[in-house]
DNA sequence: CTAAAATTCAAACATACGTTTGAATCAAAC
DNA sequence: GTTTGATTCAAACGTATGTTTGAATTTTAG
């Protein structure tokens, strides 16, 4: 049946990816892997850059919309003042970190996911940047309230850091256990969530540079 | 000259993983870059995998030599007690983003270390563990003595976390210019490293956690 | 200058890849 | 039951890749 061969490549394609990056894997590897015809990947869906795309839309957009849902709930929460700075570190960690409850599928996506910001293909970046366009003008916004002792360069800087230790996190669950001899495990969602939010959120409150270039 | 072939290979195929990704980047397109025959590669390293191996053993001893040695200077200063965390992030932060002053070289080193970090090959896990064990121990052992109110696990996650801020900022220097308008730039090393510290000390500088996971 | 070793070179090899094709198969509608 | 459209299939196409080869060239040493 169509709809089960085309879901059957896209959970096998995203298996794959997280293993092994876009390069890594062939259509033929994917297809073998789905117990599909190796054709029926451009009958579906044109070509492999068009899957890729599909693999990564098809579970980004919720991600966002979700972490966008929490940054509206904070923001009610706090009334007329900014929501706390834990807050929105908490809307941008926690469904990402969280999706990975899921065993299965979200732990792969996870990885993923991480794996395509580091990757450099042109082509993510287009979508990246439509998909995420919306929750980064929201979370500039919210940061800027939250902490208004930070200039807005050093502003960026510290969510830049921020989505570092997230991204780091999201594609490194194997390393870190590893690294640790299973003392630290993204596997316990709520555990690495609530670590990167209090680490995240000390380093947004930190004092401003005390010399003058972030002004 | 045989020097000059091989260091031409190293220097271009730098340049091109980097730009490109191992995967991304043929041996023709970096023999041709570098104005040297095909075989030329095999004849020197032997192959396309211990060529890209060359190219990060090449440098990285050396960072990690100099992170020890500022780790080493850290701890002297500091006499009996423990040197601040600052000074211990600074010791893992700068010679990486440091070694970007060099406006060639570095840069684009400094982006191949983090694409590296996130590819899965295999061997170059390998090569990653060799290389970063020694400073992986230091670096524990110091932090473990210079945040004492932290339990082990809760420690090793804020170390998990600034290594993902630098490494973030390492892959993602074109990213982080783009997405701020030029405002942040890691090419302006001292900003970057000294934002980084800030943000990375105040992480690991915050209280524990006050529910019991940590222990 | 000459012999030997090291290095470079153009060419080819074998393989894997994304893509295309056209016939075969299946499902649904009349 | 036949026809029509959607889907699957095996096979092939063209291209790019890492690697190997063996002769040509350059460098080194006596």
């Amino acid at each position: 049946m169509a709809a089960d061969t085309k879901e059957q490549i896209l959970d096998k394609a995203e298996e794959l990816l997280a293993e092994q990056g876009i390069d890594g894997v062939s259509l033929r590897a994917i297809t073998q892997a789905a117990a599909v015809n190796l054709a029926s990947v451009h009958y579906h869906f044109g070509s492999k850059e068009a899957l890729v795309k599909a693999v990564f839309v098809r579970r980004i957009a919720a991600v966002n919309r979700e972490r966008i849902a929490l940054l509206d709930a904070a923001e009610s929460d706090a009334a007329a003042g900014p929501p706390a700075v834990e807050r929105i570190l908490y809307a941008l960690f926690a469904p990402a970190i969280q999706l990975s409850q899921d065993p299965l599928r979200g732990r792969r996506f996870m990885r993923l996911c991480g794996r395509f910001y580091a990757e450099p293909a042109d082509y993510l970046e287009a979508v990246f940047e439509e998909e995420f366009a919306e929750l980064v003008q929201r979370l500039d916004r919210a940061f800027r309230r939250a902490a208004p002792h930070l200039a807005e360069k050093e502003l960026r800087w510290r969510v830049h850091f921020a989505v570092g230790a997230m991204v780091h996190t999201m594609m490194d669950s194997d390393r870190i256990r590893r690294w640790t001899q299973g003392l630290c495990d993204p596997v316990n969602v709520e555990e690495t969530v609530d670590a990167m939010v209090r680490f995240a959120a000390a380093g947004m409150n930190a004092p401003a540079a005390v010399n003058g270039w972030a002004r």
